[in-house]
RNA sequence: GGUCCAUUCGUCUAGUGGUUAGGACGUCAGGUUUUCAUCCUGGUAACAGGGGUUCGAUUCCCCUAUGGACUACCA
């Protein structure tokens, strides 16, 4: 039985990349008919923000991704959050101690500052283990009944584990294959600390254990402590699950992680949801993509099924989904392609549902509508935009009349004959009895033919006192829409202003 | 600095010893649309470098380079 957890920390927005480490934690549940649990590691006192926990349960749930066990639904392995499970940890490291895995320590965090400051002037580092705990302040190094002493008063102190000397680690990765690292070169990890909360490391592995955890697929930055966690796993005599570090998503441009900074920058969301605290962030949402589409292209960055699609569902990417697809290699995210997925998705939205939306938008700024004159008008542009917010500002010019006119259509379109002849096409419309684009297509053509006029310069000029510049569907599909009422105002305003 | 991981078009990637190195995004050109866009067609563009192994390496091994992660009583 698969069972897997996403493990965030709530020290602030969820990021775009802890999205797809969670959509990919869910997906091979899924897949594999498994239990994907939300579990909130939130053992670091100081670095919590409030409203952080929420904010990844709502942008899970907003992305589609269903918890199976977590805070909000619980299930039979809570509590589901660190801090509710405080108490169970102590008695682990204890354990450790006892076994000579691990022991006391009391060095203060201000003499270890120093002494790696120190290392570092001299050009060595100061690494806490093997090769230096007797000469620090610990269990190992002080004689029995000082330790015990210390402890006994109160004395504030660590529980570090005990990394043997020199011996290779062997590791396996489902995704990188076989690691080997020698211990000597780790340090003594900090398993749990003087305000009485595990690190990391300790609650994370006695918590996969105590969940039954089966796969852990977390981000690439867990990989050097692989080696540490596979001899924890070894020191409690506990059955490791498989591992699998996933790639990072990196900065479209330049070097690095990709961050927020990336986002600002460069104009394109970093998190699922629009961040209200503090320094503000935008979100996926907001910004007007469907979480459809946003998981979509999450899903390809880093992994791919091995055939040419692109465009998946939530239940096609479960049941393509292989974690040994996975790419090794860091991926660029690329905000361009981001849009293209939207605009994928959005076409394939029905007329009605892209109207309702842009009914409301509508509403908001005022105008009024029936949903089968927004249906026409969505038809026109749907194919030309990506996300429902440019409904708007590709028809604008069909609610609002143009105040201004594009000064470069002016000079090549506007020539000394242009008011003459559009009079006599407003004449034309007015009198076209059935005003539907076809036919009135069919009467201005016949008109222009019959006066032998420039068919260009006319639709052109038309276009730009209909719609103030050289954009916007076709001229015939745009007058009718307006009506003929409207179409002449237009006119009329566009020759008075634009005169001759 | 140390440890570990990675490296195919600008970007996401396919490819597992013999391919004209394929697709997508972007970009460019042509066609369509007497607007802009869409759409269609086509083009551009990649195996980081050097050694091996092999009849033959993008593919296997080593070195170098480059990039990345980690190096906290943070996760």
């Amino acid at each position: 039985m698969v069972r897997v957890r996403f493990a965030p920390s709530p020290t602030g927005p969820l990021h775009i990349g802890g999205v797809r480490t969670a959509l990919y934690n869910y997906l091979f549940a899924r897949k594999h008919g498994g239990t994907f649990i939300l579990r909130i590691e939130d053992t670091d006192q100081v670095r919590y923000v409030e409203g952080a926990e929420d904010y990844i349960m709502d942008s899970l749930e907003w992305c589609g991704i269903k918890v199976d066990e977590g805070i909000r639904e619980d299930g039979p392995h809570g509590p589901y959050r660190q801090s509710d499970r405080k108490e169970i940890y102590r008695k682990y490291a204890e354990e450790l101690v006892s076994k000579g895995d691990a022991y006391y320590a009391f060095d203060t965090p201000a003499d270890l500052e120093q002494l790696r400051t120190s290392y570092e002037k001299r050009g060595d580092t100061f690494i806490y283990n093997g090769g230096s705990r007797n000469n620090l302040v610990n269990s190992l190094s002080l004689p029995e009944e000082d330790w015990k002493e210390r402890i006994s008063r109160g004395e504030s102190h660590v529980i570090r584990y005990r990394m043997p000397v020199n011996e290779d680690i062997h590791c396996d990765d489902l995704i990188r294959g076989h690691i080997v690292v020698n211990s000597s070169t780790l340090d003594d990890k900090v398993l749990f600390k003087a305000d009485g909360m595990p690190t990391y490391h300790l609650a994370n592995i006695v918590d996969d254990h105590l969940m039954e955890i089966t796969h852990v697929i977390r981000g690439e930055e867990w990989l050097p402590s692989l080696p540490l966690h596979f001899m924890l796993y070894r020191s409690f005599g506990w059955n490791a699950p498989e591992f699998a570090h996933l790639p990072l998503l990196l900065k479209p441009d330049g070097k690095g992680k990709l961050s927020k900074r990336d986002g600002d920058k460069m104009g394109f969301p970093v998190f699922p949801l629009y961040w209200p605290y503090g320094e503000t962030a935008r979100g996926y949402k907001e910004d007007g993509y469907y979480p459809e589409a946003f998981i979509n292209m999450l899903a390809l960055l880093g992994w791919n099924p091995g055939t040419e699609q692109e465009l998946f569902s939530l239940q096609e990417l479960v049941n393509a989904f292989s974690i040994d697809r996975v790419h090794k290699a860091g991926s660029r995210f690329d905000p361009e392609k981001a849009k293209w997925f939207n605009h994928q998705y959005l076409v394939r939205h029905s007329d009605t549902e892209l109207a309702m939306q842009f009914r409301e938008e509508l509403r908001s700024r005022g105008f009024h509508y029936d949903l089968p004159e927004l249906e026409e008008l969505v038809k026109m542009v749907k194919e030309r935009i990506s996300f429902v917010k440019d409904l708007w500002t590709e028809t604008d010019f069909f609610f609002i009349a143009p105040e201004k006119f594009d000064e470069e259509v002016i000079r090549k379109r506007w020539k000394e004959e242009t008011p003459a002849q559009l009079a006599e096409l407003r004449a034309v419309l007015d009198g076209i009895k059935d005003f539907t684009p076809a036919i009135t297509e069919a009467e201005v053509k016949n008109w222009i033919a019959s006066k032998g006029y420039n068919t260009g310069s006319i639709m052109n000029a038309l276009r730009l006192v209909v719609v103030g510049a050289s954009r916007g569907p076709h001229i015939f599909d745009i007058i009718c829409w307006l009506g003929r009422e409207k179409t002449i105002e237009r006119i009329d305003r566009g020759i008075s202003i634009l005169g001759k």
